[in-house]
DNA sequence: TGACAATAGTGGCGATTAGCCAATAATACA
DNA sequence: TGTATTATTGGCTAATCGCCACTATTGTCA
């Protein structure tokens, strides 16, 4: 993270005249692309953990945010260049050794977002990846951010799962089977074809807006749809059970 | 809190000299008393806010705390003198203006015990005091301390409708009856009988332990119950839908 | 001792929903 | 025209919820 000045003034602080804890924000920042679940890593170019992958974060700064939602959204759209329909807070971890330097504290974060718009900006900017989940999981992260990235993911299942949340990030219009490939990407389980139309249906989320050929262009064309009109407030509509 | 070491030390800080946020941790104590939810507060005896009462809560202990969590198990033990089946963070709020000192943070955490063994604890100890929730929802608290009574109090609500929590606060042995009235203190609803019983003995988190007169020792004797062996890894069986 | 009040527990039923699987529909392509 | 592929619908069973009335067991009080 070059271009992160509170981190380099950080590793300037000696630990030792310290008796309040380092706190700082980290966000787990996820999309769908080509039928995976991915996740916005940033490789350190700092000791300690030089060159390894961290999740996306920093530090409060006390001039621009005026509270802790807006040091997490200021983050997470320097990184993007855009905003999110979903970003909320997961938990705070705090202890003596998650950072070898200092007692440190961070309050994770978990994002989910379109990721059409933020192709370019990403690549161009930063010195940031998309990593498939599995791909992640497989990788020693910086700091503690393999267990913050789990914390993170469960969230992300949990919320999907009693929410209609991706709804708000596929590309627009999408069939019921893409919204269906979503949420099953999101809860990591697969879901049954009639019970999910039935209920996303019944929610009365979504408004139809014709017809269409579906991705590989094989098959019958679908029905297209989008989030109808104020379904933001319905963000947390219950659509399946446990 | 004149038994606060953190807070008289907190005092002699010259904010000026931070550049980063000063960082507490918070407590929302429940319990069951009388037919009523009750909440443990204090009374502050310093500047700011002297006079008012707050949640129980305090700075982290570098020496003795592994972690946060830990901070708030003990503020936990040190104002109840027990320990809780259930102490979880609810949420991090942080930002300039809720500590007119300084740019503060505070991680708010909610717990709920059982009432019996900290009776004679509290009143001996502490300035501390239980207020059912109705009434401390009228009274102006220190700081944004009502905010996060707030916040805490919905996580209860929501913890309670898809765990099986209750039975783990409440003196042994106890009725169904008894075990709906707590369900619905805590829901802060009503919940049909039959259902209610239906699924808390499909739940298999209880063992039937005899027969016994009902609290106010008239009409028929209810069957009682406590907890079923193992039954704290059932936490988290739903028992409600929405 | 015999109503009556009060609380506990059960029976029954219609309406809704989940889960399963097969049948039908519409398109591309060989 | 036939086949593969995806979308959509139909139909059935089992489970569950919400509702309400009915039965059961006790204490109380005239």
């Amino acid at each position: 993270m070059p271009e992160s000045p509170e981190q380099s003034s950080l590793d300037s602080y000696n630990p030792k005249e310290f008796d309040t804890p380092i706190y700082s924000v980290d966000i787990a920042i996820f999309t769908l692309h080509e039928g995976q679940l991915k996740v916005l890593m940033v490789e350190r170019n700092e000791y300690p953990y030089k060159d390894y992958w961290a999740l996306p974060g920093g530090f409060v700064d006390l001039k621009k945010d005026s509270n802790i939602n807006a040091t997490a959204r200021r983050k997470l759209v320097s990184k993007t260049g855009v905003d999110a329909p979903l970003l909320e807070q997961v938990s705070t971890i705090g202890n003596a050794h998650r950072d070898p330097r200092h007692w440190s504290i961070t309050t994770l974060y978990m994002a989910l977002i379109p990721y059409a718009p933020t192709a370019e900006f990403i690549e161009a900017v930063n010195e940031a990846r998309w990593f498939p989940i599995e791909e992640i999981e497989q990788l020693q992260l910086a700091f503690d951010h393999s267990e913050l990235l789990q914390l993170a993911r469960e969230r992300l299942k949990n919320k999907t799962a009693y929410t209609v949340l991706p709804i708000h990030v596929l590309k627009r219009p999408f069939s019921l089977s893409q919204l269906q490939k979503a949420f099953e990407l999101l809860m990591d389980t697969e879901l049954e074809k009639k019970s999910f139309r039935r209920r996303l249906l019944n929610a009365d989320v979504l408004k139809e807006v014709g017809e269409g050929i579906p991705d590989g262009g094989k098959g019958r064309p679908a029905a297209l749809y989008e989030p109808a009109d104020g379904s933001e407030n319905h963000l947390f509509v219950r659509v399946f059970g446990d």
